[in-house]
DNA sequence: AAAAACTGGTTGGATCATCAGACCATCAGG
DNA sequence: CCTGATGGTCTGATGATCCAACCAGTTTTT
């Protein structure tokens, strides 16, 4: 019998216990009442079901902001009462998650999986734990064919019948998917940069990273800069442009020459990017630092680089925009932006629970912002 | 009823959202753990419990605090552990309960969770999905202290008191920490080499690649070799010197002086590393290749020689016993042993399955053999 | 026996959800 | 036209929660 001890009946998931969001609820219990046809045509005041609901003005008005995002509800207009659309329930808004049943939440990623970035593996491992402990399995779809049709609509169908989940995690998802899910999709996070659509996401504050990138190497003298970025046409990328040109506009004193950008090929070879390096290193306006916008043009530009006897930082400096581990077993330290993957993955974790119980949640107030990494990579010009 | 008056049968009460507590939740799922002994005599440390039941310090000690009102728990002094006063029924009843039970397996690893090596990550990854599927759950205990200890009986005796678990995966052990669990430990699957205990094994069959990649290096014309290992103590990395000896000392028609081992330091750190390479490559004796065994050594080996003005291969020749999706990213192409993560993680997880199951397994009969890549950083010599 | 690691206790500052109040422009109805 | 109700927006206040320190003891390791 003691030979037996140590196995063990609990689990870890007995442990964690479960947040409740007053606007999920209040949400839960609004579409409910309204899909129950308990109020005719048009919703009481803000200021009345807010009495009555015991709750703030604020979450109420939340719980409704995201009703309107379903549909059950007209947008509303100064002086008039919200209009009730639609009676019958969107997409089956079930209550979902009773206690002790397991969910399934599905990661999307354009990426194949044993390519996966070590920090959104790392991400992705952690948000499986957490997601366990609270009832729910995590399905990681990798290297889908929706991300490269140009019409996926089909394709998310049947992806979404293979994979009936309480929600989505979109990663790096191009516009056309994110339409399709806003317009008719189950629940969803998207984890990037929203395209031209009203979902909840997380995601980096592109903008702000690339802006810091220009202005630090403003002040270390650079002036002739190439940002290299992934031939994906991804809204984080152009946000990370955008900030780095900002910063070079920006300039006060002086008037700079806007940064050039360079797109890699659409295949994201690593023979590919080394030849786009060494034109640009040929032409007449060949750089003094590079953006880098990945993890990966870093080996590729550092080892392309080597066999041409070209040392970083003296003969080109290097900032990366992202952060990977193995970047603290290249010696000169390469000057990047990292952001932590446990801190992201518990905040897609929360909100990827809400979401899952209530159908959607509130946006994110405030985008992630990384902390830089002043490395030896980048040198400083007269 | 048909003809019921417009009286409503909605109540307000149905409105009013309900409003939850953390330290509500926590304390009730605290006092019934506590209740139904899951841990003898004391409680875990205070900040390893909040870890793990993923809350704040302070709302676990808020519930710690009423628990000692209701006399469940003695009160705390600094220094030690809190002891559980109201010792109830610590025999071992196992309360059979309804299927669908969860069981916890552990997995155990020498490395900080954020450096775990990108293929070890996506085997935890797939193994914990896998692990999932069969209702158990995978807890990853990183960076923890007993694989420094030189006698960490003590801890390890501590930590399965604080992880109680069906079954451990025990990656890249030592031998006393082998050796406790094969003493009085619970059921464990090696993941690594075994060190004078008789325990079930996973592991790369390290002296085959090690004479592989002497021999083919041998045949590309290098007589001047040097394997690099960590400092670790680890049966696998002697295992990849003597095969790499072996090659060189079975070498038919001709009489090749033994390769060189160099040790790294024990912090690992990439300056140290590029120290030592510096002085090997100023010795007397300088080799013409080196023998990789982890992959951060190339991004190390890798960018050092680049400031140094040095080209793989011209210069120096590079073969790696290790494998990282990172190395397609680099341009001469590095030669690579890889082995598949999935593949190494659907082994580990039937016989980690069976392990739990029954308490122990047949040893495995095949070690795993890793596929070569015939990179360009090796160049023949004439 | 000294050093290191771990323990419960305490503090101050952050973030976030929520609430309450105020102001505004708009619209309906007298 | 005036008046009041309505949605839209902003502010500050509050409490729950988390986090990173630090402290003074105790245990473990060397």
């Amino acid at each position: 019998m003691l030979g037996a001890s140590n196995r063990s009946i609990f689990s870890l998931m007995d442990l964690v216990p479960k947040r409740h969001s007053l606007l999920a609820e209040t949400t839960a219990i609004l579409r409910e009442a309204v899909r129950s046809g308990r109020w005719q045509g048009s919703l009481p005041g803000e200021r009345k079901l807010c009495s009555q609901m015991q709750i703030g003005r604020d979450t109420l008005r939340a719980a409704i902001r995201q009703m309107e995002r379903e549909g059950l509800i007209a947008p509303g207009q100064a002086g008039r009462r919200r209009q009730i659309t639609s009676v019958h329930s969107a997409t089956g808004v079930v209550d979902r998650s009773p206690a002790g049943q397991h969910g399934v939440i599905v990661f999307l990623t354009p990426h194949h999986r044993e390519r996966l970035h070590e920090t959104l593996l790392l991400e992705v491992d952690v948000l499986r734990e957490r997601l366990a402990g609270s009832g729910y399995r995590l399905e990681v779809v990798t290297n889908s064919k929706v991300f490269t049709l140009s019409r996926p609509n089909k394709a998310l169908e049947k992806l979404n019948s293979d994979f009936p989940a309480d929600a989505w995690v979109l990663h790096q998802t191009t516009a056309p998917i994110q339409r399709w899910f806003a317009d008719k999709g189950p629940p969803c996070l998207l984890h990037g940069q929203p395209q031209g659509v009203d979902l909840p996401a997380v995601d980096i504050d592109y903008t702000a990273v690339g802006r810091h990138a220009g202005g630090y190497l403003i002040r270390q003298g650079h002036r002739n800069v190439t940002l290299v970025r992934p031939h994906a046409p991804l809204r984080g990328l152009d946000m990370a442009e955008a900030g780095l040109q900002n910063a070079f506009s920006k300039h006060p004193g002086e008037t700079l020459a806007p940064p050039t950008t360079m797109r890699e090929t659409e295949s994201g070879d690593a023979r590919a990017l080394a030849e786009s390096i060494r034109r640009l290193m040929q032409s007449p306006r060949r750089p003094t630092a590079l953006v880098l916008t990945r993890t990966r043009q870093v080996l590729t530009v550092l080892s392309f680089l080597a066999t041409q006897r070209m040392r970083v930082p003296e003969d080109l400096s290097l900032i990366a925009l992202d952060y990977s581990p193995n970047f603290d077993y290249i010696v000169p330290q390469i000057a990047c932006y990292r952001s932590d993957a446990e801190t992201t993955a518990r905040i897609v974790f929360r909100k990827v629970l809400e979401i899952a119980a209530s159908g959607s949640a509130v946006h994110s107030p405030q985008p992630l912002m990384p902390d830089f990494i002043a490395g030896a990579s980048v040198t400083k010009l007269a």
